[in-house]
DNA sequence: ACCATATTGTACTGACCGGTAGATAATATA
DNA sequence: TATATTATCTACCGGTCAGTACAATATGGT
């Protein structure tokens, strides 16, 4: 067993809050008494648990990856057609984007976009802009798979192909953030999908 | 004439230097000290300029949809094919985003996703949603103008192409924050326009 | 010359920033 | 029960934040 005084909340349900908090106000903009505040323990208790506002932001960061990413990248390997993967895809992206539960939106999209700041450490604009490329691998992948197997012709071009559906994405997650309604954007995933082939 | 001591610098002139900063820090990340800074100006002459921080970055943003915003809607008017004045306006976007004399991508898209902190003003949250649906409400006043004269097919949803298409760009600045070539930028627009009919 | 008006730079304000010292409390082990 | 270890909270640190008071300075009007 582990010796002296037990910690009083739990890690992870604490990170969770903090999560929402750097996802709303960004790394710069959430100060270190709100995510306390909102994780509700004590300001040294965080910094005991995490060391630092740049661990606990990388730390958030990996929480977010696995709670909120890992699904949607199965679910794109799962569905065997490459057209309706995609489809699916951007689908659930929309739905998460929009979710009430959560701030709108993607925390590496809103997290890139402002991290050129002097005030955000070089290891979390690294950190997000990896995350952002990662994101944009996984869809890659899918479709170079797609190609080799068959349903798409040999000859389409699938890092330019990838980096579309991925820019359509960063672009969902932008319009999320500013306030458009679900409906608004499947109606763009349509328009998108209504164009493949 | 006016009475008093003249003022030592040229309004526009700082403003543009301050449009720098908020484009790329962003209305929290950008102090009043840097700021100032940049413009060659002291702080209390900003503040006799133009009020307050608020004010500054609302003039900011004014600037920055006259002087980077304006020529683009033109061209978009100017181009008779709508495909084709489509296809110039997002090419005119990559440039614009990865132009290397200003900070990359677009400074509405990095306000928007960004302002949702507390520490950013009611005034600069609005101006900058203004300022996105302005952008978006451009391309679908060209594409309603293409429906109406018959280049685009009469049942063809105006809204939600246009939003498309605004979405597409919005990716674009994301793109271009996050480091993107213009080369690959360039494939995103052409495996978009590829798609168009 | 003198006043009214406006800009300038220095030096300051109170509030908040990220981060921590240090005393206290709660546990496992011996 | 005594000790080592870890977590907790209050209260504080120097630094930076947005914003300003104030005296000096430079102009036009009279």
């Amino acid at each position: 067993m582990v010796r002296g005084r037990p910690r009083e909340f739990c890690l992870d349900a604490a990170l969770d809050r903090v999560l929402q908090v750097f996802w709303r106000d960004g790394f710069e903009g959430a100060s270190v008494q709100a995510l306390a505040e909102a994780a509700g323990v004590s300001k040294p208790s965080l910094y005991a648990a995490w060391g630092n506002k740049e661990a606990l932001y990388l730390a958030a960061l990996r929480r977010y990856q696995e709670v909120h990413g890992a699904s949607l990248e199965a679910q794109l390997e799962a569905e065997p057609d490459a057209r309706m993967a995609i489809h699916g895809y951007l689908r659930s992206m929309v739905d998460a984007y929009t979710e009430r539960s959560h701030p709108s939106g993607c925390l590496v999209v809103a997290g890139t976009t402002g991290c050129e700041s002097e005030g955000v450490p070089e290891a979390v604009r690294g950190a997000l802009c990896e995350a952002l490329h990662a994101s944009g691998a996984v869809v890659e992948r899918r479709l170079s798979r797609a190609r080799d197997d068959g349903p798409l012709p040999p000859d389409v071009d699938v890092p330019a192909l990838a980096t579309y559906v991925s820019t359509l994405v960063l672009g969902l997650s932008v319009q999320a953030r500013a306030g458009a309604s679900r409906a608004a954007l499947f109606g763009v995933v349509d328009e998108a999908m209504a164009r493949w082939r």
